[in-house]
RNA sequence: GCUCAGAUGGUGGAACUGGUAGACACGCAGGACUUAAAAUCCUGUUCCUGUUAAGGGAGUGCGGGUUCGAUUCCCGCUCUGAGUACCA
């Protein structure tokens, strides 16, 4: 039989399905092996043909391990909480689940199409109560834990408890918000349950705050940084502006270190690593107190300094003014009588331009001075105060000190206001702008003159120490996490209120279930909708289970007594990455009720060894989830300081979109005449976008395109040559300048070439090509290898479906390899020759390189070379076939199913069958065809024995008259031999 | 602006540690088979020059450098893509 395929294909999965092929459990006797990809959103649009191609290369690899005898787990799931099933929800009064439900059955149908090895029996889904639970279950813990700075790890809150009991709170060293109280044991003593409660939630690792948030009007909903572009919302492009709100947030700061350091200890692309680092913003300088003339400089008087935050405290003697953010607490108090004006015209003006475009005008330079001056601490010098809306209220102290010579922004901000601009480096040159270099010697700078950069920045901190008005600060830019979206679809946070504190629902008591509403919209109060669901109530039970009693203190859950009370649940749910930042865990042991995961089973599968993923999830799904494990790690729960060892990003497909040029008339109006693309600038044209999936390599398929849109049934076509079509009506036959031809599309000199651009892959642009397509006409082994061959996985290219043929051809070669000219299966058993051994070695060992380095497209070259060579040989023997299917079987796992069953193997066998072991003696040639080149130009080569040294090789090529006819009559200078590599001549 | 990645035939790409640039595939051209087409098979295909040829020359974004030898290493530049954006 040919090779059929279809029915190959549809088999062999229902053989995996059914026999639970890839069901991966803990078996102490093998290596684990655990391969993940990125778990998709189920869109309502299906997989596009980018999807699937991280999803191509673990499966290869997963595959591959499985046969180097790995215990793989190599699980799927769905992220199935999020914004558009909700939209969707809004628009039809559809509950999301239903939705969700309906798209992953689509997904997973789709999945199953391209033989995958998933193990289905660990699916996991975010939105369902069974996984949710344990997402709850984490806030939970988070809610009941703190950052002890001097363990560097998270602790259980009763370790906090157990220090406010003992010692000061100002000897605590926490990860905490700013107005925590300062409290001596006995103050603490003297509170109240609820004023325990009120400071605890100061040091709580998930915990409510104020905070302006991203406040998206249209979507009803706040946003997190990387979620607004520009001042728009990422989806949808409604504006956003800055609110202040109520809102839970996850102290991710505490771990900020922590998340820079990992990075050197794992595996991933640098690129992404940098994206982190950028992201956490580490700045090592110090913090300096300048004092304000004419405040009374008391201990306890904040109001008589500004703080700010330095990286470059060794040009302190540089500094001719400071800058306070507008937003600054002390803009008021410094604010003189004569400058009043000023200043509330300039804050005025700020705040119109936040709400306006920011972006615009970043080079704009505009301040107000606030008539108040400093004084600076180490040189006495008087300096004015300004205010401008380059320091940003949200960083550092939200004060700067302005060094014009070394900061170009400073710089600018004193040349437009006349302020000083000291030189304080000898080399420094500051006519134009700032010179930020950290070379020469100090000058103009009191105690450091003389000295460099490294000493001097040592020499001010310590004396900024000493008189106490300075030390030494590492600064972070990441901010804490935003935890809370005023949303439907999502998980309902395990906490209600009373007296407007928030406390834990028990724990027996999850799942929290997402209640049903009327409506997927904020009540009229502005409420989120979970607002609107009827009769959902905490009642609290009146005793503290024993566990709360050890985490939490039984003092302090002294709630008790009003039973009968009902609550009011915390009203949004958990934003988009919460499901995901752990959900890697949940695969390990997916129906789990007992734990999120079983702690054996941690133990045994520990980490991902290789995930594969988007790097559009840089700062965001891999920052949390590597925060998550670290918390998850402190508590003891998981083994790993870091849950991906290696990481690869695939490359985005973008869409590849065809055009048909249509023609306009003098007035410009449009014709029923398409002209080729190589002809289109003869005349005046429209260019529209054409479905790509009626044009083969580039060619239009023209009747297709006739019958696509009535309003093209009459197309005129003027071809690649300048032919044009005639319709005739009557015969549906079409001409080409009077000759008649049966049908149009095959004549090959009459094509109909259309333009080509590299776009978004989008519906609106007919370039969305759907892997259900191709997999109906060429299989999924075909995709899968063409995917792959396509180029490297990490690189973005647009999709492009010419060339899937030479795949295709490659399949049907090699099952023809087992075939005779009917198609009758007919292998050798005789024994191999030298040449066949050659060539299967030779893709042992390639095929072991290249997914070694995750070099999935080579490898595709390489099985093409070796079925041409075997085709040539034409070699049917067993022994050979046999390892060849062995190899292909990551890359092609049904059509090798089907020939190792043909081979006599038993069926599934081939899955966990061992690769091939490489044997070099087989590569191993004792002649070598060297290249000759005279000055490094190859002219001609020679055929030589391997085992002739160097200096042989040389004698014997001074004599060889092909040779010497490129001297040119002249001796050679030099003669350069490397073994088995080259020989070159220099002339 | 800053940071990172990249640039090789008509196209996707290969060349792994500096050693025959363009493997493999698409496309194209020519041929075989066929009534014809599809499919399949064979041959050619970096560019310029040369009557087909033999041959010669150029060539991996641009300009330099190191080297017997550079797509690969170094310096400077151009362009493309991604990330980031007044971070003190």
């Amino acid at each position: 039989m040919d090779y059929q395929f279809k029915q190959i294909e549809k088999s062999w999965q229902k053989f995996w399905a059914e026999n639970e092929t890839f069901k991966a459990d803990v078996d102490a006797s093998k290596p684990k092996y655990f391969v993940l990809d990125m778990f998709p959103y189920p869109s309502g649009a299906g997989l596009h043909v980018g999807h699937p191609l991280g999803y191509i290369a673990s499966d290869i690899f997963a595959r591959y391990k499985r046969l180097k005898g790995f215990n793989v787990l190599h699980p799927m799931g769905y992220d199935s909480f999020g914004l558009p099933a909700e939209q969707y929800a809004i628009q039809t009064g559809q509950h999301p689940a239903k939705t969700t439900e309906t798209n992953i059955n689509r997904y997973r149908e789709q999945l199953d199409n391209l033989g995958f090895s998933f193990d289905w029996s660990k699916e996991v889904r975010t939105s369902s109560p069974e996984y949710y639970k344990w997402t709850q279950w984490i806030f939970m813990q988070l809610f009941n834990s703190w950052y002890n700075k001097e363990t560097d790890k998270a602790e259980s809150i009763s370790t906090l408890i157990a220090k406010l009991e003992a010692i000061p709170s100002s000897e605590i060293n926490a990860v905490c918000d700013e107005d925590v109280l300062n409290l001596l044991p006995s103050d603490w003593s003297n509170m109240n349950a609820e004023e325990k409660q009120a400071e605890l939630l100061k040091y709580r690792l998930t915990f409510l705050k104020e905070s302006t948030v991203n406040w998206c009007a249209a979507l009803g909903t706040v946003l997190a940084n990387d979620e607004v572009k520009d001042g728009f919302s990422e989806r949808g492009g409604h504006p956003v502006e800055q609110k202040k709100m109520m809102q839970w947030s996850m102290r991710i700061s505490a771990y900020a270190e922590r998340l820079l350091q990992g990075l050197n200890n794992i595996d991933w692309p640098e690129p992404l690593k940098e994206m982190q680092r950028n992201w956490i913003g580490k700045s090592v300088g110090a913090m300096v107190s300048f004092g304000i003339e004419n405040k009374e400089q008391g201990a306890r008087n904040k109001d008589a300094i500004i703080e700010v935050f330095t990286t470059r405290v060794d040009t302190i003697f540089g500094v001719s003014f400071l800058v306070i953010a507008p937003e600054h607490e002390l803009v008021a108090s410094l604010t003189t009588e004569e400058q009043k004006e000023d200043i509330e015209n300039y804050i005025l003006a700020t705040k119109k331009k936040s709400e306006l475009d920011r972006m615009s005008d970043v080079k704009t330079v505009s301040g107000a001075f606030t008539g108040s001056y400093a004084s600076n601490p180490l040189s006495g010098d008087k300096i004015p105060i300004w205010i401008a809306d380059y320091v940003l209220a949200g960083y550092g102290t939200g004060a700067v000190m302005g060094v014009p010579s070394g900061d170009q922004r400073d710089f600018l901000f004193a040349q437009k206001f006349h302020l000083p601009i000291l030189q304080i480096l000898d080399s420094q040159k500051i006519e134009k702008e700032a010179d930020p270099t950290k070379e020469g010697k100090f000058i103009n700078s009191g105690i450091v003159d003389g000295m460099g950069y490294k000493e001097a920045s040592e020499a001010i901190v310590n004396k900024l120490k000493e008189i106490g008005v300075g030390y030494g600060k590492i600064n972070y830019r990441m901010r804490d996490a935003i935890f809370g979206r005023q949303r439907y679809w999502g998980e309902p946070v395990p906490v209600y209120f009373k007296n407007g504190l928030p406390y834990l629902i028990k724990e027996e008591e999850l799942p929290l279930l997402l209640p049903e509403v009327d409506k997927y919209l904020p009540t009229k109060s502005g409420e989120p909708p979970l607002g609107r669901a009827k009769d959902w109530k905490y009642k609290a039970s009146p005793q503290p289970s024993p566990k709360e009693r050890e985490q939490i203190g039984s003092e302090v859950l002294s709630f008790g007594e009003d039973l009968g009370e009902a609550y009011e649940y915390e009203l949004s749910t958990m934003p988009g990455w919460a499901g995901s930042s752990w959900y890697w865990y949940r695969y390990m042991d997916a129906n789990n009720n007992q734990a999120f995961a079983d702690s054996d089973k941690i133990a045994y599968w520990k980490d991902v060894d290789l995930y594969i993923g988007g790097s559009e999830h840089a700062t965001g799904h891999l920052l949390y989830s590597r925060f998550w494990n670290k918390f998850l790690k402190d508590l003891g729960f998981v083994n790993e300081e870091e849950p991906f060892k290696k990481l690869i990003n695939q490359g985005m497909i973008q869409g590849r979109s065809n055009f048909v040029y249509m023609i306009l008339d003098v007035d410009g109006r449009p014709s029923h005449t398409f002209v080729s693309n190589g002809l289109k600038e003869n005349y005046r044209t429209l260019s529209l976008h054409v479905d790509v999936n009626m044009v083969e390599n580039d060619v239009l398929d023209t009747e297709a395109f006739k019958k696509w849109r009535p309003e093209y049934n009459d197309a005129i076509f003027i071809f690649e040559d300048g032919e044009k079509s005639i319709l005739n009506p009557e015969k549906e036959h079409v001409f080409m300048e009077g000759t008649e031809v049966k049908n149009l599309f095959p004549i090959s000199k009459h094509r109909y070439v259309c333009g080509t651009e590299v776009e978004k892959m989008s519906k609106s642009k007919f370039n969305v090509v759907s892997p259900d397509d191709l997999v109906e006409r060429y299989g999924a082994d075909t995709l899968r290898m063409y995917e792959m061959f396509l180029g490297p996985l990490e690189q973005s290219k647009p999709w492009n479906t010419n060339g899937i043929e030479g795949v295709f051809k490659f399949l049907r070669k090699f099952w023809k390899l087992f075939h005779d000219e009917n198609f009758n299966f007919s292998v050798s058993d005789e024994a191999p020759t030298k040449a066949e051994l050659k060539t299967l070695h030779k893709i042992i060992k390639k095929v072991e390189d290249d997914v070694e380095r995750f070099s999935f497209n080579t490898s595709v070259s390489s099985f093409m070379i070796a079925v041409n060579e075997l085709t040539d040989l034409k070699s049917n023997k067993r022994v050979i076939l046999q390892d060849l299917v062995i190899i292909l079987s990551p890359y092609a796992p049904h059509i090798c199913e089907e020939l190792w069953q043909l081979l006599g193997n038993e069926a599934g066998t081939l899955s966990y069958t061992p690769f091939p072991i490489f044997n070099p003696d087989h590569l191993i040639e004792n002649e070598f065809n060297y290249p000759v080149s005279i000055n490094g130009k190859t002219k001609t080569s020679i055929n030589l024995a391997l085992t002739l040294e160097p200096k042989e090789v040389e004698e014997i090529i001074l004599k060889e008259e092909a040779i010497i006819k490129y001297f040119d009559g002249k001796y050679p200078k030099k003669v350069i031999v490397v073994k088995g590599r080259i020989i070159n001549i220099v002339i």
